[in-house]
Order: structure tokens, then C-alpha cells, then sequence
RNA sequence: GCCCGGAUGGUGGAAUGGUAGACACGAAGGACUUAAAAUCCUUUGGCUUCACGGCUGUGCGGGUUCAAGUCCCGCUUCGGGUACCA
């Protein structure tokens, strides 16, 4: 009988469909073991044969696991919400759910020939309901959690606002956007609006004004692990910085806890290597530099900005505004002065004259803005809004000069004209009550940085720079300011107002791309001037782009001798240069290096770079000059995606404030939309959905009744929540969530995948615990793997799960590479040469489908119809043929060089696929592919089915195997042992092909050495092996057989061909005995007549002898 | 620039410091066959020799060792990651 692969492949995969043979449940009896696939992105084009690499090498751990007695989970699913499948939404208008699903199909139909073990009742998808049920669920979680940095831990939020009401911020050491101060009085008094926006600082999931990376063509931001030199990872489509309202997840808290659990964890070097990159800690200082004061006294003074006169408000003056503005502006603030509104009127002649107990200034001019009316002691700004302020664009205007007033440290209250007409009598009380709540800026009060919850210490009296290089102080020549800094605006003098303002716009323009590609030197200078607070020297403050406003402080301070980017600006600008280290040239270049001896550096001379940055630190700490601190290059991640294909946010709007649906109500199913495109008004897609709106119940409804079935747009929410009264009407968000989320916890659901009451429920989370082996590519060392951890802690933090690290052991799987195949047209004809002929011609190579090329020749009637413009070619041939040139390409549909699994399954057999795959070389390297290869292992499946069948006989029998065979047996399966636990598959195949060539010159087909062998064959090639273990007479599948040990016994020569070599060449093969002694192996050797011969006469100088391994002679 | 990997025949690759090139592809020759496919046998790093054999050989240059593809130092080069991260 031949091996009909076709017949047996089928055959198996039914029975063990039937039998449910990879079902898998909890067993206490057994121990479990968990391997995993990284999730698949289920893609239009289906996989190639690159793609199934990595679920090969885990299927046969799987396997063999199984068979040394474990309880093995091995689930598949798909990270099915995505970009692709949106963007093909927007150009055919098929619904994404449509093409997702079709695609699944296809992935699944191409999985299932390959004959893996998956337990495919545990399949789970990102993008249905019962999913992301979870994913909402794990949101709502993190928003109602803050993180304790004394405890390294989430928390509940409302154990937050209980401190919050007895101390407010004091003594508090929390992850948080912005560093307020706050006391409980301070908390108090704030409204509900007001403290919810407090919190958000606070929050693990958060919503704030953040820079973000926004692609204009894919129309969403995306975070920054989805972007690589300045364009998007997916498209490649230019990416810039704008400053939106996202959310985002606090992932840089756990910055700390991410980088220490890498040594728990067994990672490939190089994968841990880049996760601590891309952790980035640096240890170092934050040091404060302090304004000049000399700028602000005489001619200085006027023209600096009002950060100044707070530092000397003893002078009555206040200059609110710049020169520039005052007189692009003055103008017209007189003319509106002298053309009140009657609210204005009306309002002016109570607050005029120190009516309120504080002077009020009418149109007066602050920064680049009149206000109606202020009060400068106070810093209290009183609008009056008309109808025109109800426009979208002018609430918008007016949020961005709120925050700009706000920065200033101006309070702002708004009254509408109605207001001021019919009450004006309580807005006066109104604002007679906000004056009694302000101190007077003269105080310096801390609370009013509470208020403008937009700035930290400072008011920009300081600057604050983070160094790892303390120990430079002395070299700093100048600073400088990242121009998105919020500093900017206030240290820019007038006289440099123009050419600030100029470099900004300049800067606001490039795009990151152009930015990186662009490496020119560029700055400006602000004007003002900062103090050394160690040397006490002045120096200059610039701004530049070369300084990140995302990292530490957005400032630095600029040591030119011993960093390069501020060498070259210092070199540009012609600033100055001081060198630090003995002995260091710095006329051509900085000395980066920490290393050398100090000097020019006060009491830090003389000590070596290392000893300098300590003591530098501590200097600083005790002097209170600033602070050490460490420092992580990880940022938080922008969690909204401006898209449709993707998780719906639990999340409902009032008052411009977010709230959590209750989560009785997840999942919020995903609208319906009619287009997958922004609205009209930019809104992301969920803005075209019908009643995207929460409506909250009525209050005798209580909450009580299931949750909804439809989807949300048919219909209102209803919700318990105590905020809601009966007939409003609250927006829910209209972003939807990024790709990482659903994909961040699925490996907690595999474990329980149908549970309605929870993400995976404790029992099962205990007996599963974590990932044991995790096969991926490496592309998601920075993305899902940062991401899922993180997430992952989180959840451990909550006691949700009992481990802190999702992946115990992971492998990333090499790239299978493509390799394309050329033919050569020679120019300007129809003519084709081969390879080694077309030297003689001019030629164009072209890239010819692999398919139609075997061993390099390619088929010519194949060639002609591959194409209509072929049809018609000729050929100049070599010996008859048509030789074509080859590369390794990457591989894709227009290298042609892409190899379908699904051909190959149909032409070798899915196990020849999978022992291909495993032998063309070690699993964790790329390697390109290429079929030709692949006779060698059909053939050796096939002579290992001759060692069963020959024609139509069955040749198995129960004679008693030689020592010779049971040798052969147990070597291989120690050496298989060996490489599956060390994932050295190829020397695998390798082994199995060796022990099945030897036992074919033995003509072996004995039963008790072929059972084994199927056995063991079986995690590598499971239908032939299952197929085989049946002939053998088992009537039970091969899965659940018992895996063979290998007995030490049978390997035991009893003689050694040692080879015998001089001076490490070897000469000739000696065979002694196993056992002889060391003496008598020299003594052996040394009276051997071939020894002689080589020893020339001479006397060895030495003889060394490796028992059981070598003999060397040296003369 | 920095970090991490590689570099071995015509090709994919093997080798706990101990016979470099296992295993496989390809190629060449042969057997079976009317023929082809399939299968089986032999050869196959290079140079040299009729042959036995000899010389040489793991990107380059040094070193350690009785012995180096393997360990150390310095380069070349190709991948991958990352980047004005202070």
C-alpha cells in the first residue's frame, strides 16, 4: 500500500473532530501546562506559509506535553476589530463585521488542514459582544482606580477621595498627570464638575489634553508603538503632533513593576533588551533653576511678562500683557470700552470704585486677550457671554483662552447677558464669593494652582530640568526649552516676541517625519535668562525642537562639552563651551563618556565622573536645589482611536464630564452607522449613529431590568446611576478603542471563554494561572507585550488573577522569508535568456511567479500563460532549459514569490508541511523559503511507510529487536527529548530521518521498535503517526499514548573509535575499548605502529588523552 | 549614533572547546523500466595525486589552549530593534 497522505490526513482530523479529542477541561489530577499563539489579526489576503510557523513549533509542544502527562491548553482565536478591515469598509462599504467574518472562515479552513491541536470550543473573537463585554468591563475598572507609588499598586478611587476630604493632596505619593497641591477645604468647595476633572488626574484610565500622534489619512490617533519614524506602522501614512482630549491609560506608573518583572520571566535576551529600552529608566536629578532677577529689574522689567512683577508684586504695576500685544490690541480695547452692551453697563457700575472691596479693570488686556472684567489682585476674570458664544467654534475659542488664562493662573467665571439683565444683583454675590475664596496672588497661594489645575510648581519662576548627568553642573552654558513647553509663552521678552513667535509657527508646521529626516540645527532665543543654583552664573534661556517636550521636564540644561545635540546647538549659536574632564578635547567634539577626572567644577573636582554625579546628587538633595529622581521614557497610552471597527467606551458625557455605564449595562454593543467616514462636523463615525445617547431611567425603574439585547442605537440606555434624571439626555463617546485592548487580557478568557459573570472565573484562573510558552513574532515587543502586561498587573493588583506576569516563557518564531525568482528579458523584445547566457545581452530581470519555476527552471508553457503578454515569448535556453535567477525578498504578492500552505498541503500532505516548516532551520532565526527542499522529508515519510508496508503487505511482526535497533531507537529518542525541550526542531527532523535510514539497511519493521517511534514521531507528523500507531493495533488515539523514555543502557558501546591526532591534527582511527584506562590507551596508542610513522622520530612532548573522546600527540 | 543578532559548501543548515560540513536539497554517474514517474545504489568543500595520501578550509586580523566554527580582544559586513530620552 503507498502513503496516501490525502486519504489518512482526512481520515484523522474527522476522528478527532468526532472524538473531541483536543477538548480540554480541568483536571486537578494532572498538571496543567499553557501554550499559546500570539493572537492573529485574521487579514483578507490569508496566510502564507510563513504564518504557520509559529503555530507549528507550538502544536508540537503542545503535543509532546500531552504526551509526557500534562493537562495541555492550547486555544485560537482572532484579534478580529482592526484597521484593515475599516478602511476596506470605507472603500467598498462593506460592513467590517462582514469581511472580518469571512476572513475568519478562511483563516480556520486553512488552520484546520495543517491538523493542529487547538481546542477549538474555547475560540474567541475581539469584536463580539460577549467578548469585549470584558474588555468595557476592564475599563470601567481602571477608571474607578488610581496607583498608590508607595505601594506599587491599583487602587479603588473612592479610597482616593476619602483622603481627598480629610487632607486633600498633603502626603500623598501618587502616579498622576500634573502635580497638584490641594487641601480638604480646597476639595471641598469644589463642585462636582470641578472635583471629577481633579480625579481624572488621577485615574488609571483618564481623559486628558494630551500631544498626540494624529494621522490625517487614517483619520485617528494612534499611539505611540503604532508609529515608527514619523509614519504609521500600518500604511505608512504621515503621522503629526496635535494637542486633543484623549483617553489614555496610565501605563507609566507601572513603568517600575513592568521593568522588574522581566527578571522573573524567562524572555530571549533580546526581547527583554527591548522592553527595558522602550521602558527607558534613567536615574538622575531634577535640578531648579530660578529666573535671573537681574532681567526683571529697570528696562527688563516692563518688557518682561507678568512672571516677573509676581516675583515682585510689591511694585503696583502689573503688566498683564507684552509690548507686542499691548499694541496690536489697546486700540481695540478702547474702542470697546467706549461701546459697552448693557449687560456690560450694568455690571461695570456695580463692580466700578472698588464696590466688591477689590479694583476692577473693564476691557482690560491680559496676555493676548481683553476679558470684560478683572481683577488683577485677585486674578478673577468675569466674562459676559452673548448669543454668539453659543456657537460651536466660539465655545471652542473660548476653552482655548480659558486655558491660556487659567495658565496664568487666572480664574475665570462666566455669566450669560440674561443673567447679568434680570439678577444682577446675585451675580455680584457670585462674584463677591469667588473673591473671598481667592487669596491674593501677592500670597502666592497654592491653592490657586489648584484651580488652574493646569500648571505645576513654579508659575515659571522655576525651571525645572531632569539630568542624568548632575555631576555637569558647572558646564551648563544655557537652557533650553522644548517649544510645545509651556514655559515658552512666559519667558519670551518682547523684544523676542517676533522671532519666538516666528521659530513656533516654523516648528508647529514640520511634521515628526520631516523633523527626524531634517536634522539641521534650530533654535531662538527667549530673552530670558536663568541662574546656575550651583555656580550662580547667568545663562541664557533658548528654545529648540532638538528638546522633547514629552521627556522629563520639557526642559534640559545644555552641558555642550559632554553632549553632542547640545555641542552642535552650542556650536550653531556660538555659545559657550566648557569642558569638565582632565585631559578632554572638546574643539572638534563632546566628550559623551562618563568616564575621566572633574574639573572646572568646584567641589566636585578632582573626583572621577562617577563618584561626581553621586556626589552632585546629593549636593543638590540636601541643599534643596532640586530632587533625585528616576525617570521612565515610557509614556502613557492613548487609548481612543477617532474609528469605528473597534470597542464602543462604556462611557456616557455630563457636563463635559465622563461617567462609567453601569456595569449592568455591558456590553455596549457597537451602532449601526451608514457610513464608516467622520461626520460632516469631524466627529469620529459614531457620530452618525441614530440615539447614541445615554437617557438615564426614570427613578421608581431602579435599574433593575436585564440588560439590553438590541443594539444601542435602536434605543436609550438605562442606568441606576444617581446622576441621571428622568428625560435627559447624555452623549455616550464616540471614539472607540484601540487594537491592543481587546487583545491585552485574551489570554485570561481562554481559560474560561463562556463565562457571562465574569472575565474568567477564580477556579479556572487558579488552575490555569499563566501562559507556560508563548510563540509570537517579535514585531510585538513593544505593543502587545508591554500592553498586556501592564493590563495583566492591573488585574493582579485587584486580586482578579493570581499572577503577576501573563507570559512565563516566550519564543518569538524567526521571519520566513520569501525568495523571488527572475527571468531576464532581453531588451526591447519578447525574448527570455537564461540565467547564465545573459551576460551576452542587455537585459531587464523580472520577478517571475515561484509557482511556475521548480529547482530554479522555470516551465515555459506555465511562463506563457501566466501572463497574455508572455504568450507570444521566446527563449534562449541552456542544455534545454530555463534557468532562473534567484534572492531572498521579503515575502509578498508582488515579489511573487508568496507559497500558499494550502498547495502545499494539497501536493505533500499537511505533515510534510509541518516537518518542512520545522526543518528548514532553527525556529527563533528568519530564514527564506523555499519549496524545493521539501522532497527530502516526503521521501523520508515515505520510507518510514515502507518500514510498514511493502505493496499490500503489512511487514510489522513481533520479533525481539538487536541491540543494534534498540540502539538506534534510544538515541533518537533521547536526542528528540534533547530538541523539542530546547525548540531544536530542524536537528529533530534531522534525528528522525537518520533513525528511519538505519533501521531501512536493517530492514527493520519490528513492533517494538516502530510503536515508539510512532509515538514519538507523533507530535511533529500526527496523522501519519496516528495512522501508524492504528496499524499497529491500538484502537486509542496516538495523542493519548505515553511518551517513550529513553533507556541509557542500549546506548552503551562497548569500544571507542578514538581518534588519534598530532599537534591537533588528526591522523588515523584507533578502536580500543570503552572501559580501558587512561594508562593503558596511551600505552596503546603510543606502541601502534601508524604512530610511529607519524611520530617521525621524535619524542612526544606530551599525550593527551579524552577518554572516550580523542588522543592527541604533541610533539 | 546606541542595543541585540548573524556571517560555515552551489543552497537550507549541523557540530556540551575534542574527527568541521550531520541531515536535506541540488548536481553527476549508475540500477530497475519500452519510456516516464516513483524507488534503490554510488560520488559530491576547494586544491593536488593514477592511487595511498597530502595541503588547505567556518567573514578579516590578533590572542588564550595540547586542541578554537565554538572562548577573549580589535575590525569588516549583513539583518533586526530603537533614536535628538538629556
Amino acid at each position: 500500500m503507498e502513503y496516501n497522505f490525502r486519504e489518512i490526513e482526512q481520515k484523522w482530523q474527522a476522528y478527532w473532530k468526532k472524538n473531541s479529542t483536543y477538548k480540554t477541561e480541568i483536571d486537578q489530577n494532572k498538571p496543567k501546562y499553557y501554550v499559546l499563539d500570539m493572537f492573529p489579526y485574521p487579514s483578507g489576503a490569508g496566510l502564507h506559509v510563513g504564518h504557520p510557523l509559529g503555530y507549528i513549533a507550538s502544536d508540537i509542544f503542545s503535543r509532546y506535553k500531552r504526551l509526557q502527562g500534562y493537562n495541555v491548553l492550547h486555544p485560537m482565536g482572532y484579534d478580529a476589530f482592526g484597521l484593515p478591515a475599516e478602511q476596506y469598509a470605507i472603500q467598498t462599504g462593506q460592513h467590517p463585521a462582514v469581511t472580518t467574518k469571512k476572513n475568519i472562515a478562511r483563516y480556520r479552513e486553512q488552520l484546520d488542514k495543517i491538523g493542529f491541536c487547538y481546542d477549538w470550543d474555547r475560540e474567541i473573537r475581539t469584536c463580539e459582544p460577549d467578548y469585549y463585554k470584558w474588555t468595557q468591563w476592564a475599563f470601567i475598572q481602571m477608571f474607578n482606580s488610581y496607583f498608590c507609588n508607595d505601594a506599587q499598586q491599583a487602587r479603588p478611587i473612592a479610597e482616593l477621595i476619602e483622603v481627598f476630604e480629610l487632607q486633600g493632596t498633603k502626603d500623598l505619593n501618587i502616579a498622576c498627570t500634573v502635580d497638584l497641591q490641594f487641601n480638604a477645604e480646597d476639595w471641598k468647595s469644589k463642585t462636582e464638575k470641578e472635583q471629577q476633572e481633579i480625579l481624572l488626574n488621577y485615574r488609571i484610565a483618564y481623559l486628558a489634553d494630551l500631544r498626540v500622534n494624529w494621522c490625517p489619512a487614517l483619520g485617528t490617533v494612534l499611539a505611540n508603538d503604532e508609529v515608527s519614524e514619523g509614519v504609521s506602522v500600518r500604511g505608512g501614512h504621515p503621522v503629526e503632533q496635535r494637542f486633543m482630549r484623549q483617553w489614555s491609560l496610565r501605563v507609566s506608573a507601572y513603568a517600575q513593576r513592568l521593568l522588574d518583572g522581566l527578571n522573573t520571566i524567562e524572555w530571549t535576551d533580546s526581547l527583554t533588551e527591548t522592553q527595558k529600552n522602550w521602558i527607558g529608566r534613567s536615574e538622575g536629578a531634577e535640578i531648579k533653576f530660578h529666573l535671573s532677577p537681574t532681567l526683571s529689574k529697570g528696562e527688563g522689567a516692563e518688557q518682561n511678562t507678568i512672571l516677573s512683577q509676581s516675583k515682585r508684586d510689591k511694585k503696583p504695576d502689573f503688566f498683564t500683557t507684552n509690548k507686542l500685544d499691548w499694541s496690536l490690541l489697546h486700540d481695540h480695547a478702547k474702542a470697546m470700552r467706549s461701546e459697552p452692551t448693557e449687560a456690560e453697563s450694568i455690571l461695570w457700575e456695580m463692580l466700578r470704585g472698588n464696590k466688591t472691596g477689590y479694583k476692577f479693570r473693564r476691557q482690560h488686556q491680559i496676555d493676548r486677550f481683553i476679558p470684560d472684567f478683572v481683577c488683577l489682585e485677585k486674578k478673577l476674570i468675569v466674562e459676559i457671554d452673548g448669543e454668539y458664544h453659543l456657537s460651536d467654534e466660539q465655545i471652542e475659542l473660548d476653552e482655548a483662552r480659558t486655558d491660556i488664562l487659567e495658565e496664568l493662573g487666572y480664574k475665570i467665571i462666566r455669566f450669560s447677558n440674561e443673567d447679568v439683565k434680570s439678577v444682577p444683583h446675585f451675580v455680584v454675590e457670585k462674584i463677591k464669593g469667588e473673591l473671598s475664596k481667592i487669596e491674593s496672588s501677592s500670597e502666592k497661594a497654592s491653592v490657586q494652582k489648584a484651580v488652574s489645575l493646569s500648571f505645576g510648581e513654579g508659575q515659571g519662576e522655576v525651571i525645572e530640568v531632569f539630568t542624568t548627568r548632575a555631576d555637569t553642573i558647572y558646564g551648563v552654558t544655557f537652557m533650553v526649552l522644548a517649544p510645545e513647553s509651556k514655559l515658552v509663552k512666559q519667558l519670551t521678552t518682547s523684544e523676542q516676541a517676533k522671532e519666538v513667535e516666528n521659530y513656533l509657527e516654523a516648528t508647529k508646521k514640520r511634521t515628526e517625519r520631516e523633523r527626524l529626516a531634517d536634522r539641521r540645527v534650530t533654535g531662538v532665543f527667549s530673552g530670558s535668562y536663568a541662574i546656575n543654583p550651583v555656580s550662580g552664573t547667568e545663562i541664557p534661556i533658548w528654545i529648540s525642537d532638538y528638546v522633547l517636550a514629552g521627556y522629563g521636564t520639557g526642559a534640559i540644561m545644555a552641558v555642550p562639552a559632554h553632549d553632542s545635540r547640545d555641542y552642535a546647538f552650542a556650536k550653531y549659536f556660538n555659545l559657550p563651551i566648557i569642558p569638565l574632564i582632565e585631559g578632554c578635547d572638546v574643539s572638534e567634539e563632546s566628550l559623551d563618556a562618563k568616564e575621566g577626572i572633574m574639573m572646572n567644577s568646584g567641589f566636585l573636582n578632582g573626583l572621577t565622573v562617577k563618584e561626581a554625579i553621586a556626589k552632585a546628587k546629593e549636593y543638590i538633595a540636601e541643599k534643596k536645589l532640586g530632587r533625585v529622581k528616576v525617570n521612565f521614557r515610557l509614556r502613557d497610552a492613548i487609548f481612543s482611536r477617532q474609528r469605528y471597527w473597534g470597542e464602543p467606551f462604556p462611557v456616557y458625557y455630563k457636563e463635559g464630564m465622563p461617567y462609567m455605564l453601569d456595569e449592568s449595562r455591558l456590553p455596549l454593543k457597537l451602532p449601526e452607522v451608514d457610513k464608516f467616514l467622520p461626520t460632516e462636523k469631524g466627529e469620529p463615525p459614531l457620530g452618525r449613529a441614530k440615539n447614541w445617547v445615554y437617557l438615564p431611567p426614570a427613578p421608581s425603574e431602579g435599574g433593575g431590568e436585564s440588560s439590553n439585547s438590541t443594539l444601542q442605537n435602536d434605543n436609550a440606555l438605562h442606568s441606576p446611576s444617581p446622576l441621571g434624571r428622568a428625560g435627559e439626555r447624555f452623549p455616550l463617546e464616540l471614539c472607540t478603542m484601540p487594537g491592543f485592548a481587546g487583545s491585552s487580557a485574551y489570554y485570561l478568557r481562554y481559560m474560561d471563554p463562556k463565562n457571562d459573570k465574569a472575565l474568567v472565573s477564580p477556579a479556572a484562573n487558579k488552575y490555569w494561572r499563566n501562559v507556560d510558552l508563548y510563540i509570537g513574532g517579535t514585531e510585538h515587543a513593544t505593543g502587545h507585550l508591554i500592553y498586556s502586561r501592564f493590563w495583566n498587573k492591573f488585574l493582579f493588583d485587584l486580586g482578579l488573577v493570581c499572577e503577576d506576569e501573563p507570559f512565563k516563557k516566550l519564543i518569538n518564531q524567526g521571519m520566513i522569508q520569501g525568495r523571488s525568482n527572475f527571468v531576464y528579458r532581453i531588451k526591447d523584445t519578447n525574448t527570455f535568456v537564461s540565467l547564465n547566457l545573459k551576460n551576452q545581452y542587455e537585459t531587464t530581470e523580472i520577478h517571475v511567479d515561484v509557482n511556475i519555476v521548480s529547482n530554479d527552471i522555470l516551465d515555459i508553457e506555465k511562463f506563457k500563460n501566466w501572463n497574455p503578454e508572455y504568450k507570444s515569448a521566446e527563449f534562449i535556453l541552456e542544455d534545454g532549459k530555463y534557468h532562473c535567477g534567484w534572492a531572498v525578498e521579503k515575502m509578498s504578492k508582488s515579489m511573487y514569490n508568496v507559497v500558499n500552505p494550502d498547495d502545499i498541503v494539497e501536493k505533500y500532505g499537511a505533515d510534510t508541511l509541518r516537518l518542512y516548516e520545522m526543518f528548514l532551520g532553527p525556529l527563533e532565526q528568519s530564514k527564506p523559503w523555499d519549496t524545493n527542499g521539501i522532497d527530502g522529508v516526503h521521501r523520508f515519510l515515505k520510507r518510514l511507510w515502507s518500514l510498514f508496508y511493502k505493496e499490500n503487505t503489512l511487514l510489522v511482526n513481533d520479533e525481539k529487536p538487536t541491540a543494534e535497533e534498540l540502539k538506534i531507537l534510544h538515541k533518537t529518542i533521547k536526542k528528540i527529548i534533547f530538541d523539542i525541550e530546547n525548540f531544536s526542531y530542524n536537528t529533530s527532523v534531522s534525528a528522525f530521518m537518520i533513525c528511519v535510514n538505519e533501521l531501512f539497511t536493517l530492514k527493520c519493521s519490528k513492533r517494538e521498535i516502530l510503536e515508539p517511534l510512532s509515538i514519538l514521531l507523533a507530535p511533529f507528523a500526527p496523522h501519519i503517526a496516528e495512522e501508524l500507531y492504528h496499524l499497529l493495533g491500538n484502537s486509542e488515539t496516538v495523542c493519548d499514548a505515553i511518551f517513550p523514555i529513553c533507556n541509557e543502557e542500549y546506548l552503551k558501546e562497548s569500544a571507542v573509535k578514538y581518534p588519534i591526532s598530532f599537534n591537533g591534527k588528526v591522523r588515523f582511527m584507533l578502536e580500543l575499548p570503552a572501559d580501558m584506562s587512561k594508562e593503558n590507551v596511551e600505552k596503546t596508542v603510543m606502541t601502534n605502529e601508524q604512530t610511529t610513522k607519524y611520530l617521525e622520530g621524535k619524542l612526544p612532548k606530551k599525550i593527551i588523552v579524552v577518554l572516550g573522546k580523542i588522543v592527541n600527540i604533541v610533539l
